[in-house]
DNA sequence: CTGATAGCGACGCACTTTGTCGCATAGCCG
DNA sequence: CGGCTATGCGACAAAGTGCGTCGCTATCAG
């Protein structure tokens, strides 16, 4: 007892030092964090005890008794106290976040953020219409599919594998495959399409890079070995370029020109497809949009959408590529 | 100074009864507010005085001189301490999420997450790959409308007056007009669609349930009356039954047999668009798809949107209305 | 069995926390 | 303009608590 050391602040870092519940950390490891952290949080072990033992009686950690040593964790997965706290309008956006991410993102990562969804929750019912249960809701795009779950094991050990820059062993069904087969990953990144989550790696020795859905892993275990990355590879490079995602996506622009109906083009007139998308409407009530996108396929898929609420005039090849594919679709109805 | 009473607990109530910076709150109203809380927290003012002159060297807090007194404040809007501590895991998904949200969203909406997404940078950094710029991506469907903006004090005054029942007065441009109009509303909830916030109200002594856009309010204010709301009203029931927002959507199933491209058919055999979805490989090389759907708006956008590639088969009635469509196609295509 | 490690009760010193008091200052109101 | 009141702050003393130390016990490894 030489200065005058912080005891809030100790504790504060204490708190944070120990680990939610299938973790855990001895006594003795969080002594030697705490002096790594901070000279100043330099006590004796006694103290630690001390200090856990008080702060358990107002937090959800607790400890386990393995051999002589204590374990220490938090009990609570979702436990979460935040300073400054919370206020109703991020609390509000959060469920807002919540209903947009529910159908795109797979249940087992947005597990991951259940404390904060269910803090807000907390936060909203002690507003003055915590009794309401809807005041907002989002209306998404299209058909909701459903994203296939992940093995929160899995997800685990792919993030883990990911972060730290480790090998992953996996056991993996291919598409349209019936036998699983083990891999060993060399994980390069993460891709996120319409809620599924795919890994972009190098398997054993090759150097050709490819992508595993998660949801096809049936197991998966973070190795110690580090993992290799191709000096040159970038995600989203190789997103881009290498098209080996299905629905390739072109960093090349076209100056689009299409007439849409007065319905089909109402949206537009809210939210813009680019900054310098003009509408101008025609004597025959239709209007003509003029802007600058990106050209690839979801644009097509986009713009097949509106049906004949929109005929594209400019550019040219993309014209005769929408009315070829319109022949086509009245040859399949005949 | 009669019992033990518990400094951390007490300091740790007292930076999360501090509001972040546009508010603040004097000494007194601090110390009502903790003895508000919970009586052991009932100190004397000198020892509240102490404490927040303590806590403002160690947390970026500090306060104003406004009359005689001290408010109290944030001063840093993303600052952000919570315990447990973020892991790595739950950092990377809210990074994935905030990619999620970006096109959604509307930028002043999200900005109320920042924190947390400043929060899992400063995390993701710590980890081993830290300085590797972009390990996940997400690939969105169709081409990316842009989200208008909302100013932050027109946001702040709607959901003020959502979360505590107050009426609204609005400045608002409604959509064709020029002119700008002062509105009283009552608000009943939030719509987003297509990253546009919509506030579902009523105006004035109307009945009748209106929509307005965030982004065409060039002022708003939360007022003191509190609002008025029709006994019966459900958001949800509002969107699905009354038709309020252009793209209907139906309750209704219908059974839907369509058939399928290889290529189009890809991310079906991933994510399904319903419980009972089956797949059937056909002679031809098609797949048929049978699945029961949700019959709106989205899902004929949805199945023009594949072009050729999708055939619908069932229910006639669709099908005749594809049919229908294809052909006012190669009409306006000549 | 022995040594090492962890937990815990007890003890006492030193420091911190806290209420109180008094003074200074700055609005408020007549 | 002057008294009244609310707030901030320095000082002080007493109460209370944090802390290291010591010694005992329990458990595991060898």
């Amino acid at each position: 007892m030489l200065k005058a050391t912080d005891v809030i602040m100790r504790h504060l870092a204490m708190l944070r030092l120990i680990p939610t519940h299938p973790h855990s950390m001895t006594t003795r490891q969080l002594g030697d964090k705490l002096r790594a952290l901070n000279d100043e949080y330099d006590v004796s072990a006694r103290t630690i005890q001390r200090s856990l033992e008080h702060l358990s009686g107002r937090f959800p950690i607790s400890c386990e008794l393995r051999g002589r040593a204590h374990h220490w964790f938090w009990t609570d997965p979702d436990a979460l106290v935040q300073i400054p706290s919370m206020s109703a309008s991020t609390a509000f956006a959060l469920k807002m976040a919540k209903d947009h991410l529910q159908p795109i993102m797979p249940p087992s990562t947005l597990a991951l953020l259940d404390a904060y969804f269910k803090h807000a929750e907390q936060v909203l019912a002690g507003t003055a219409l915590g009794d309401w249960p809807e005041r907002s809701a989002v209306i998404a795009p299209g058909p909701l599919l459903e994203a296939p779950n992940v093995q929160v094991a899995v997800q685990d050990a792919v993030y883990t594998g990911l972060l730290e820059n480790r090998r992953i062993s996996v056991t993996y069904r291919s598409r349209g495959e019936d036998q699983e087969r083990a891999f060993e990953l060399h994980p390069l990144g993460i891709v996120v399409r319409a809620g599924i989550l795919y890994l972009v790696a190098t398997a054993w020795d090759y150097e050709d890079v490819r992508q595993y859905a998660l949801h096809r892993m049936s197991e998966a275990l973070a190795m110690d070995q580090p993992a290799r990355r191709p000096p040159d590879f970038e995600l989203t490079h190789y997103i881009l370029e290498a098209s080996g995602f299905s629905y390739p996506v072109s960093d090349a622009n076209l100056h689009l020109c299409a007439l849409f109906d007065e319905g089909a083009v109402l949206h537009l007139r809210e939210s813009r497809l680019g900054t310098d998308q003009r509408l101008t409407t025609q004597d025959d009530g239709r209007v003509l949009l003029e802007v600058t996108v990106k050209d690839n396929a979801d644009l097509r898929w986009w713009l097949l959408g509106f049906g004949s609420g929109v005929e594209v005039l400019a550019p040219e090849p993309l014209r005769e590529e929408i009315q070829q594919e319109v022949w086509r679709m009245s040859e399949v109805y005949r």
